[in-house]
Order: structure tokens, then sequence, then C-alpha cells
DNA sequence: AGTATTTTGCAACAAAGTTGCATTCTTAAT
DNA sequence: ATTAAGAATGCAACTTTGTTGCAAAATACT
């Protein structure tokens, strides 16, 4: 069994043509990828409207997680291991912005440091993005 | 002078009756707007593409900053006066999301903590949003 | 292999954002 | 105060992005 299909099975989602093709751009991808751009790799083969639902598909089931922007065109990433393995899906990476190749890369290696919030407030979800220049655009 | 004339003029805009409303709109507002948030209170008064141009405009200046979301509406709130003053636009602080009234809040006094990237990488800006629920909402 | 269930593609639509251009408003100088 | 130059606005048309319902096709399970 694939590589693949064996994240599909682990998620409990049926091994479709479209989710195989779109998980493989995802793993073969170095960085995040926006709707666009799996549109753009892919939208000879399969509808756009299928794409739009396998992100969501794939988001809920913690296969990938998405990455906050400012330019309204939300960045999705595949999830490493630990990420789906613990029961409880989270991302406590940094994520990284370069305005050079405007790529967004995880920072699997970065953690979010902790911040105290006011009193009153609850966390649930905490997000941070980097931008910059990249190692790559950098040399 | 009216406090959003003087804004406008340090900035070196001319003062328009669109930019005063939607600056005011801005000023009366405890929390970060969405371009669709501005369009409902003024759509009545003023063009939908006077407004994108505007927020363009106030975004530009540094008159406002930009909150990554994940959503695909990009908020915007106004900079505090230590964020337009000192030459250089920075908005160092946390931003808030809330999960049950939707707002999304400038924690002006939670300053964003500093991180340290991989070799190679060059830190420009830096942004956090958290999300969960606010104090209002808590009670 | 056969059937219940899921997924997909299509079409139609709704919402969000952009562009060019003519008109109107602001500004700054007389 | 008037006016001319430049900037901002409104409108129309358009592009892109995202959503929904439904029939057809594919998948999974027995």
């Amino acid at each position: 069994m694939s590589r693949v299909e064996s994240i599909l099975k682990n998620s409990s989602l049926s091994v479709t043509a479209s989710r195989k093709r779109i998980l493989d751009i995802f793993l073969s991808a170095d960085n995040a990828l926006a709707h666009q751009d799996i549109e753009v790799k892919c939208a000879d083969e399969y509808d756009r409207v299928t794409i739009y639902r396998t992100l969501q598909t794939f988001l809920e089931k913690g296969i990938i997680h998405n990455i906050p922007t400012t330019d309204n065109a939300v960045r999705y990433a595949l999830c490493n291991d630990t990420c789906i393995s613990s029961g409880h899906h989270h991302d406590n990476h940094v994520h990284f912005l370069c305005d050079d190749c405007g790529k967004t890369l995880c920072l699997d290696e970065v953690m979010i440091p902790s911040v105290k919030l006011p009193t009153g407030y609850t966390m649930k979800e905490i997000n941070m993005v980097v931008s910059g220049t990249c190692k790559t655009c950098k040399k």
C-alpha cells in the first residue's frame, strides 16, 4: 500500500484518484500550497469543486493544516506525523513567509513560544507567521 | 481640526468624505474590521471600489495594519500612535480572535515574544494570532 | 458480483476583488 | 476667492474565488 493510501485509510477516507493526486502534490511540495497552486497543477484532471471539497475534507481529518495569511489566499500544508498521531490535532510550529520567492514554509523545528494573555482570555489555538527572506533566497 | 483630519494630513492624504467616514468607523470600533464589515456600514454612502481603494491606501500609509486570518477575510485595525509615530511601521502586539463573538481584537499590551529562526533566515515582520474566548464572552 | 454509500462533475449561482475611464472633488498657488 | 493641476470617486464591465444541488460515477462492504 502506497504512502498516500495509508494516510487516507488512517483517516478513514475512501481512496479516490483525486485524493491520491492532491495528497501527492502536497507530499512532493516543499512549501505550503494555496488552493490556487493545486488548481494550477490539476485543473485539467479534476474539477475545481472537487479540489475545494478535498481540501476541506483533509482539513477536517487533520491531514493538512492551514496557515493564516494577509492576502486572502489561505495556504495549506501537510501535517507532520506528530501533528496527526497525537490524538488531538495541534501544529505548534512557526510558519515562514518568504518575501522573495513567495513560498510559505513550515519551520517544524521552531516551536511557538507561549504568551500570557490578559485576565479573562482563554487560549485555544495559537499561530505565528514570520516573514522575511528564506535560507534559499538569502544565498 | 478633527482627529480624523489630522490623521489624514499627517499621512499626507487629501481629506475626503469617504476617507473621513471610514476612519471614523475604525475609530469607533472596538475590534478589527474586515472589508465586509465596513461595506455593511457605508455601502449606501460610498462605492465598494472606493472602500477597497481606501483600505489599500490606509494600509500603505500605515494608518491601519492587517491581521492574517484563516478564513479568507483579512481584518484591518487602526494602528496605535506608537505604531505610526516611530518612523518605521511595526505592530508587535498579539491579535486575538474570539471563537464566540467572532471579533478580532488587538491585545496592545501583549507583546509578541521573539523567536530564534534557523540559520539563513532573516526576519522582517512577525505576526501572532491567538484564538479562544475573549474576556467579554467568558463571563 | 451486487448494493448502499460516498465522491465527483456539471451547471448555475453568489460573493469578492480588479481595472479603465469619465466625472467630481481637493489642494495649492495665484 | 478663483482657477488649474492633480487626486479621488463612481460606474460599468469583468475576472476570480467560493458555494450549492443534483445526477452520474466510483468506492467499499458483504
